[in-house]
DNA sequence: CAGATAACAGTAACAATTACTATTATCGAA
DNA sequence: TTCGATAATAGTAATTGTTACTGTTATCTG
């Protein structure tokens, strides 16, 4: 039950996200749909936020900066993190799933996904050093 | 300059550490160390976890749930987060770091680490059930 | 169109972490 | 060994990201 209702402040977070593909913070994504819903709250960003990445709709990124970064594409990749600026960008690799079974070739529990973080400088920090 | 000086409380905290294969967050390490400190600060804990972290003696763990976990072993390994129980383990693999090898391949700026967070059901979890 | 209720805005509360300040411990040199 | 410089501390206040609460508004079903 608790049947999901549309909202259109939903949608535009969702809609935001897809015209992203740097991965916004909480505060970013209230900052923008701000401009079009002048009275949008924060909490509002919070839970829509929290709803999508539930549902599997978008992904939610701890990066390890304290806060949590948006992905709109939900389809599941990995990242890279720069130490020098701090940006979240996606990477285009290989599939490395094999990974989940090196995993668990000792481990007695059962291991279900991964999160990698990669991390050093990116492509525009190396430029300016 | 800002010469390190000696500490008992922080070679307390490295101990403490050292002595734990689970991964306990800064107030569980404040807890403890309250036993044979009684008056040591919450800051203090902080304080030293940050900077044996930056020194490289121990790992900070950002587990998803909020708060951080540290690990008294600096040696890189990777991490098991149960999805019931919230534990976070240590996982006896074997080596993945062809992973940034493969991350690198078609990305511009330089990979220098990586962080998995392996997640599913631990061993003790599956039991219960 | 009307009643039921999910979602909202606004604000207060929360938890993890960091910053601040006066005091104490460490340490190198006299 | 004692002294002076300063790193580290305890205790507390402040910050930050996030969640919870409450009365009101929007969506949906019949």
């Amino acid at each position: 039950m608790a049947a999901l209702k549309y909202s259109r402040q939903r949608e535009a977070i969702k809609e935001f996200l897809a015209t992203r593909c740097d991965h916004p913070t909480a505060d970013v994504i209230y900052q923008n749909i701000k401009i079009s819903y002048p009275n949008i709250s924060l909490g509002t960003v919070y839970r829509n936020l929290n709803l999508l990445s539930d549902m599997g709709e978008i992904i939610k990124i701890t990066a390890g900066d304290g806060k949590d970064h948006f992905d709109g594409n939900p389809m599941p990749h990995n990242h890279f993190v720069c130490r020098e600026c701090g940006s979240v960008i996606d990477l285009h690799m290989d599939n490395i799933d094999h990974i989940k079974t090196t995993a668990g070739q000792y481990f007695n529990g059962e291991i279900e996904g991964y999160t990698v973080i990669f991390h050093g400088t990116c492509g525009s920090c190396i430029k300016k050093s």
